[in-house]
DNA sequence: AGAATGTGTCGGAGATCTCCGACGCGTCAA
DNA sequence: TTGACGCGTCGGAGATCTCCGACACATTCT
């Protein structure tokens, strides 16, 4: 029960999965079971995990329990990322040029989607 | 043997102290494993899941072994991590005025600079 | 050639992860 | 109160991780 650091949360699908789940709203734990094709235990220690992380917040609400997004610890990966990712925009700048002029006559269309 | 993700390479505190021994250039696995009071082997088998991973690149030159950083699968993180990062920056704006204002009596060398 | 050096791989021990079925506890409906 | 529902926790099985000492192989030095 120490704690959880936030790689080894995300080091596991489900629980990325659980995250995505989660960034439209808070979602009760049995909603979020039935996504995965898990047993409930499974999924309910993922959250267990993800808690332990601080990725996650707990909401007893009527006879549900309501997980909450708490995506701080996430800094901490994308602080460590930083340096890196200097890296490989530089190498993969050629490419990028290329993209952008392709994306470029497509204009600027966004779409959100998860994985 | 067949690939590992990014995820699960992440996980380990030492591979990603390897990740960023490997910043400033190339180092050969000996010196790698100097740095983290680990059994060599341990070491080298730190290296082999970042080249399954794609992370690291392995270059053989005399008796020696240098390790290049690969950092582009790192990018499927930073991508991942997007749609969450809007969301913890919404979060911390109240807190981020209050440090800017606090920064602000402290001296005049706060400047935001992004990239 | 023979010795020394730099590294990967093998074999195994111990810890940790992932998952499940069964059970207990609290909440809501009748 | 009694029964149905939602969910966490327990106990255990099997897989995977982490680490080490010992060994093998290639390169370099003497």
């Amino acid at each position: 029960m120490p704690t959880v650091d936030v790689y080894s949360a995300l080091a596991n699908p489900v629980r990325r999965g659980l995250l995505e789940g989660l960034i439209d709203g808070p979602r009760p734990a049995g909603e979020l079971a039935g996504a995965f094709s898990l047993s409930r235990p499974a999924v309910s220690e993922h959250l267990a995990v993800l808690k332990r992380a601080g990725l996650v917040h707990e909401e007893p609400r009527g006879r549900h329990r309501y997980y909450h997004l708490r995506p701080e610890p996430l800094a901490e990966v994308g602080d460590w990322l930083h340096p890196f990712e200097h890296y490989w925009r530089a190498r993969m700048g050629a490419l990028r040029d290329v993209l952008d002029e392709i994306s470029d006559s497509d204009s600027d269309k966004a779409d959100s989607g998860a994985s």
